[in-house]
RNA sequence: GGGCGAUUAGCUCAGUUGGUUAGAGCGUUUGCUUUACACGCAAAAUGUCGGGGGUUCGAGUCCCUCAUCGCCCACCA
């Protein structure tokens, strides 16, 4: 209701009245007797409910007869001008030409003949109301009908009918209706139905279908050039499938009905001289003498939103704003507004600016109940965001609709969901707290610093590939993919191994110390900047507590992470990483399946796959024996000596055997049948994967890569096959 | 009537152009007062990917069909 927006409102308005596209005229609408106004069809929600189909006795006018119509709308009788049956249907048409008395009333009413009237539905006649259902007005005018109104602007009778009935509300008229007409015995049958209903949005009531004088737009040129941006790819949907919702009602668009009888709103800039019937329409009052008294009724709501992609930018003044924003990049909304606003923003872009408003529109989920029922305020179902930010924080709540949106479908929520940004959000609190813990940041947390072990070009591939894969999920809108990444990076990658694997050259201090707690900070602080757009209250918080921001500063303004530091990296050095943490998983694996409290030191023994192994983890002992929480780790180019210290339960992972010497604890029966499970499982892929490479036609067909990576993975399979089989020998004895 | 979507672990859902042995969170079970975090740590169990058919060397993924659920549009004397 800004004055810039209202004159926009004008402009655009005058301007399509001189086009010839918006017109002053009688026709059906939609009305909410709730609201006393007009509505668009858009405005309109059918609901089904129950109902009653009344079947009513019409009396022929000549001689002894009656024609039996069927009606879910008794009151509206008394706007009937007419009977139809179908000109070719036998049994009724020799009547058209004549006359039927109208129930309830003096009045006499045509027989007419009309293809309309279906002579296989009901009893093949039909009531002809002109002044409340569409299809009666269409027969109404091909035979020079009267259009009756019957209702009062708030759904009571009027006094176009019978005496009794005029201020009656329309269901009580009903019932009375069918009361006289059941004492006249003219009711001839009545049927419980479930019927659809139209129903206003806002005023919840029925809506009714009449006559009225209101202001119209004509919407099919303007929908030419809407369809062709998107049909050229020049507008985005992402999901693409909603362009099929938005081609089928563009292409069948039907002219807007602009004008409601509200208080509220732009006032239309249309004047009436009541002297000589003149119609004005203009942005300022005329100038003209005369009687002039300006059109009451206001545009509906959506008449100003549709230009909002430039009106608030100053249109039609071209400001530099407009210059500099206008096409805009992305719109995201809810694919139930679809209608209402965005293709009415790509019309009216098109017809007022030339041009597209924006490329892409993001269609967001939207959030339904545990039922799956739309939020609703009368339906009380909807959490107030203000509570759920109290109990859980904005960034929780914000991180937690991002990560379980799915692309396009809607969201069951309940507030628990929320559980996953807070415990998200507090994990990412410890982890830059157990940071500060160990002192003020590095002098350069920009840069990585030299010599970094294995464990850190490990934790800065992770950071780098999290990097590219969040750029590839946001450039496709899959914001949830993006989320779920950065979940996984913080919380595996960085806080259950990396910090872990950390804490050993942090213990060890000088240099060792340094290097690490730079190597943290540098990822951290990507970490933070990565995650801001999804939680920004928290990152900004964390960027200045770190020291990674100074103050009266935003992260927002720092720069977006590139994935460059990995390129260079020796790939066998994240391998040791890997597996060496494989062998930690293996180790805790066998002291959980003895029930051994992981704050229990134990002793583990490895036997490395190779010369090139058993360098590698010797490399990697202390680190071993902190994650394993180990006393001694003994890594060795042997078995482990069963004969000599008793059998150990133990299993193969790729960079060599680990152990768990059990001093005579173990279970040797189920240690055998776990690994001959184990035996079982390997020699079933083993099985699957040779049948694979066997059959010409794979190796001729697949891709070479996935040839390569079968073959490879036969080769893995039969060297765990063999570990296997050996340990299961050495436990045997 | 037309269109769109869904059906995957007990629950809520991921699974991008078909490619090894289908994943996560919650819940469940076991063990943990391991000095960042119990809103936590370490481990474990659970699936004939709605039914049927087809295409393919290969299907949760593509096609057809059926079933159930949901949404949109149109119609409904």
């Amino acid at each position: 209701m800004d004055e810039g927006l209202s004159d926009a409102v004008r402009k655009v308005f005058v301007a399509l009245y001189k086009k010839g596209y918006i017109y002053r005229g009688q026709r059906m609408i939609n009305w909410c007797p709730a609201a006393k106004s007009a509505l668009s069809d858009e405005e309109v929600i059918y609901r089904d409910v129950p109902g009653k189909f009344y079947y009513f006795r019409y009396p022929l006018a000549e001689g002894e007869g009656a024609l039996i119509v069927a009606t879910t709308r008794p009151e509206t009788m008394f706007g009937d001008t007419a009977v139809a049956v179908h000109p070719d249907d036998e049994r009724y048409n020799k009547l058209i030409g004549k006359f039927v008395k109208l129930p309830l009333t003096d009045r006499l009413i045509p027989i007419v003949g009309d293809i309309h009237a279906d002579p296989t539905k009901g009893t093949g006649c039909v009531k002809i109301t002109p002044g409340h259902d569409p299809n009666d007005f269409e027969v109404g005018k091909r035979h020079n009908l009267e259009v009756i109104n019957i209702m009062n602007n708030d759904g009571t009778l009027n006094d176009l009918c019978p005496a009794d009935f005029v201020g009656l509300d329309r269901f009580v008229a009903r019932d009375l209706c069918v009361r006289k007409l059941t004492e006249q015995g003219l009711v001839e049958k009545i049927e419980d139905i479930t019927h659809s209903v139209g129903y206003s949005e806002r005023g919840g009531v029925p809506i009714e279908t009449l006559v009225s004088s209101q202001w119209f737009c004509k919407m099919d040129e303007l929908a030419k050039p809407a369809i062709e941006a998107v049909k050229s790819g020049k507008i985005k949907f992402y999901p693409e499938r909603w362009t099929k919702t938005y081609f089928h009602w563009m292409e069948n668009i039907q002219d807007w009905c602009i004008s409601r009888q509200l208080w509220w709103g732009h006032r239309i800039p249309a004047w009436y001289n009541d002297e000589n019937g003149e119609v004005y329409v203009g942005e300022e009052p005329p100038a003209a003498p005369g009687k002039w008294r300006q059109e009451e009724d206001v545009l509906d709501t959506w008449v100003s939103s549709w230009l909002w992609p430039f009106s608030i930018m100053g249109w039609p003044e071209q400001t530099g704003e407009l210059k500099k924003f206008y096409p805009t990049n992305d719109l995201v909304t809810g694919p139930d507004i679809i209608f209402f606003w965005v293709a009415r923003m790509i019309m009216a872009g098109c017809e007022f600016e030339g041009t597209i408003p924006f490329r892409n529109v993001y269609f967001t989920s939207i959030i339904r109940d545990e039922k799956g029922r739309k939020l609703s305020k009368s339906l009380g179902n909807s959490p107030d965001p203000l509570d759920v930010i109290a109990e859980y924080g904005a960034d929780a709540l914000r991180f937690s609709i991002v990560y379980i949106a799915p692309v396009g479908m809607d969201i069951r929520y309940n507030n628990e969901k929320c559980e996953i940004g807070r415990n998200f959000a507090n994990k990412l609190w410890n982890a830059c707290r157990f940071r500060q813990m160990q002192g003020g940041v590095s002098a350069d947390f920009e840069h990585l610093p030299e010599g970094l072990s294995c464990d850190e070009k490990w934790m800065i591939s992770k950071l780098d590939a999290a990097i590219s894969g969040i750029e590839e999920e946001l450039e496709k809108f899959r914001f949830h993919a993006a989320a779920h990444a950065l979940y996984d990076l913080v919380w595996s990658d960085f806080c259950d191994w990396f910090v872990e694997a950390e804490k050993l050259p942090m213990r060890s201090g000088g240099a060792d110390r340094e290097r690490a707690l730079a190597v943290l900070d540098y990822a951290l602080f990507r970490i933070l900047k990565l995650l801001h757009p999804f939680m920004p209250f928290i990152t900004e918080e964390l960027a200045h507590r770190m020291g990674f921001v100074e103050e009266g500063k935003s992260i927002m303004y720092t720069a977006w992470p590139e994935a460059d530091d990995a390129a260079s990296f020796d790939p066998a050095e994240c391998a040791l990483a890997d597996g060496k943490f494989e062998l930690v998983r293996i180790g805790r694996f066998l002291r959980s399946s003895y029930n051994i409290p992981d704050g229990k030191k134990l002793d583990f023994h490895i036997k490395a796959a190779g010369k090139t192994e058993f360098d590698a983890l010797v490399t990697q002992r202390e680190s071993l024996k902190l994650l394993l929480n180990a006393e001694n780790i003994e890594i060795s180019l042997e078995a482990f000596d069963s004969a000599a210290h008793g059998a150990a339960p133990s299993q193969p992972g790729a960079m060599g055997v680990i152990s768990l010497p059990l001093a005579g604890l173990i279970d040797v029966a189920a240690e055998l049948a776990r690994l001959e499970k184990q035996l079982k499982d390997i020699n079933g892929w083993i099985a699957s994967a040779k049948g694979k490479l066997a059959n010409e036609r794979f190796v001729k067909n697949a891709p070479p890569q996935v040839v390569a990576d079968a073959r490879s993975g036969l080769a893995d399979l039969e060297v765990r096959k063999t570990r296997t089989e050996e340990l299961i020998s050495a436990l045997k004895g």
